[in-house]
DNA sequence: CATTCAAGCGGT
DNA sequence: ACCGCTTGA
């Protein structure tokens, strides 16, 4: 497969939160409305507005007051309040019900936010290639091209109508693909909508950055489809803040550095100008995006890699004594342990690791952690008040908190699987489709240096079938339940001679990155005996949260002997297809490689 | 006095 | 591990 030729699709739920609160009071429906949190203080600050709303004027951040002048009848649906604090559970709630559906009809589905997900679409889209179908333009009915910007539907449909005919008849332009797509998202949305109630939008697009964009491009209700074609004229009109990842000082940074105000004016710039002012990395990014090229994959990803609850103590609410701040971190505990349990029941896993965040009056923000060896509110409660009070100057009799703090949060995260009956088999078999790993890059620039491959493993005598059939060996990290997710995407490399690219990543730097990370922790100045365990394989005492990476060690290691002979096949074949399995070795060895 | 709460990622 | 940045409702 190669990469630009993916199907990505970026789904956002209009005005998501508006959309739960009308859910539950339908009588607010069509009406001008907004979400906002903490009422007292002008009407509480708005997280969401509705597109009726937005016609007044009425933006997100903006007073709740200020909406009211804008737009007098404009109705405000308040944040739950639990302890005095914004809980955000039943929009929570209301985004597993959309995830539900999505689960449930495509195999690769990342979870971006709250309210939006990524859906990588190539496999659907191939297998529905072999159906044949002859589309007309009532499959299309909220269909947008990005290139055509008419606000007459007359004209919508004629151009599409043209575009769509011109596609099925002759594919030059490799435009089929997206639009088998967006039939898929047309029918997803209906479903999502007949399932929730919930409206939502939709870009689709080679990748995931494009498909972002041109979401926004058609709202409410609506898709639009982001063509190859469509790139160098829309980007010669896209402000440079609008590209995801660019919205803040990195893009502040590129507007300044090269005097350019659309990101389609940085194609004058070399790759080297880029990378010299951009970095290595980031320039390769630019360089590429701005041609079309992103291959950042999407993540087979529906779980909260954290879990977190945080509140604000601005200006004169500030924390200044020991029990305001013990109060605080007991609801903010409970809130957190109140999810845990939930996310226990539901996912089978326990977060291992409690990180303390503080921001003082002295401006400086504090992170702190400490390991989680049981579920409690006291626990988490007292855990934190113990972190803070090492940063109170005051003396340990008065109440008196110096200096005063102006938020808190905790945040529960490192989870640890707690399945361990499953096969390998059994994870392996969940996914069955081949993947090639070979792609062809003529376009692609890729800057990932050149890893060292060493070959000293001594134990050949388990073949991949061994391995496979093995049926009890204990899943006890996550590292399993990541490879039978495919939560990675193959690892591309330019080989500058004769412009293929292999994949050629090696468990050895995994190992060599792992080890030194390790003997840090070792030696790490938190060393306190009750966060050690002994791992039974190694004997190493190693701290509690880190176990699951530990554990992934081992098994990498164990697989190391497969990863071997899998590269022999790689470089002997074009393309391979490995049993049971959409994943090579490499791709989970590539993000382990990062950390 | 004041967007607030939440989540993920990359650098060091 | 910790910190800062980015994004979104």
């Amino acid at each position: 497969m190669n990469i630009d030729h993916r199907v990505i699709a970026l789904i956002d739920m209009d005005c998501f939160y508006v959309q739960v609160e009308q859910r539950l009071q339908p009588e607010f429906l069509g009406k001008p409305c907004g979400v906002s949190q903490y009422y007292t203080w002008k009407g509480g600050g708005l997280i969401a507005v509705n597109y009726e709303a937005r016609d007044f004027g009425v933006k997100r951040g903006m007073r709740g007051e200020q909406a009211k002048e804008l737009c007098p009848d404009f109705h405000i649906f308040h944040v739950q309040e639990v302890n005095g604090k914004a809980n955000l559970n039943r929009y929570r709630d209301a985004s597993a019900d959309v995830f539900r559906v999505l689960n449930a009809n495509f195999k690769l589905v990342e979870k971006a936010s709250i309210d939006e997900a990524y859906i990588d679409l190539t496999e659907d889209v191939q297998k529905l290639k072999d159906k044949k179908l002859q589309l007309t333009i009532n499959d299309f009915s909220t269909t947008h091209l990005a290139g055509c910007t008419t606000k007459i539907e007359d004209e919508r449909i004629e151009i599409l109508n043209k575009w769509l005919n011109d596609c099925q008849l002759d594919d030059e332009k490799r435009n089929y693909d997206l639009l088998l797509g967006a039939y898929l998202i047309e029918q997803i949305r209906k479903k999502i909508k007949d399932q929730t109630g919930f409206f939502c939008s939709a870009g689709i697009a080679r990748n995931k950055i494009l498909a972002k964009l041109c979401c926004g491009f058609n709202k409410p209700k609506k898709q639009t489809i982001f063509t190859q074609s469509d790139i160098d004229h829309i980007f010669d009109k896209t402000p440079v803040q609008k590209i995801q990842g660019l919205g803040g000082k990195a893009g502040e940074r590129v507007v300044e550095l090269f005097q350019v105000e659309y990101i389609g004016q940085l194609r004058k710039y070399s790759l080297d100008m880029l990378q010299t002012s951009m970095g290595e990395k980031d320039g390769c990014w630019l360089f590429n995006l701005i041609r079309g090229i992103e291959t950042t994959p999407v993540n087979n990803r529906n779980l909260y890699k954290s879990i977190s609850a945080s509140k604000n103590f601005p200006g004169k609410t500030c924390l200044d004594t020991i029990d305001k701040i013990r109060t605080w971190c007991h609801h903010l505990a409970e809130d957190v342990f109140n999810r845990l349990e939930k996310d226990r029941a539901e996912n089978k896993r326990r977060a291992k690791l409690l990180t303390v965040i503080c921001t003082l009056a002295t401006n400086e923000t504090i992170t702190r952690s400490c390991p989680i060896n049981e579920y409690s509110i006291d626990r988490f409660a007292n855990d934190t008040l113990r972190i803070l009070k090492q940063y109170n100057k005051n003396s340990l009799t008065s109440n008196i908190f110096t200096p005063v703090i102006h938020h808190i949060g905790i945040s529960a995260g490192k989870f640890l699987d707690n399945i361990n009956t499953k096969s390998i088999a059994d994870l392996f078999s969940k996914q069955t489709t081949k993947i090639e790993t070979i792609i062809s890059t003529e376009n692609i620039i890729n800057c990932q240096e050149e890893e060292e491959e060493e070959d000293d493993n001594e134990e050949d005598n388990n073949t991949e079938e061994n391995i496979l059939e093995k049926p009890t060996l204990p899943i006890q990290g996550d590292f399993f339940r990541k490879f039978q997710k495919s939560d990675e995407q193959t690892k591309i490399q330019l080989k500058s001679e004769n412009k293929t690219t292999t994949s050629s990543s090696s468990i050895t730097s995994f190992f060599s990155r792992y080890t030194s990370n390790e003997n840090i922790l070792n030696c790490s100045p938190n060393k306190i005996d009750d966060h050690y365990i002994t791992c039974s394989k190694c004997h190493k005492s190693i701290l509690i949260w880190n176990m699951p990476e530990h554990e992934d060690f081992h098994y990498a290691h164990e697989l190391q002997i497969e990863e071997n002979k899998t590269n022999s096949i790689i470089k002997s074949s074009k393309t391979i297809k490995r049993k049971n399995t959409n994943q090579t070795l490499d791709s989970f060895i590539n993000k382990k490689s990062k950390i």
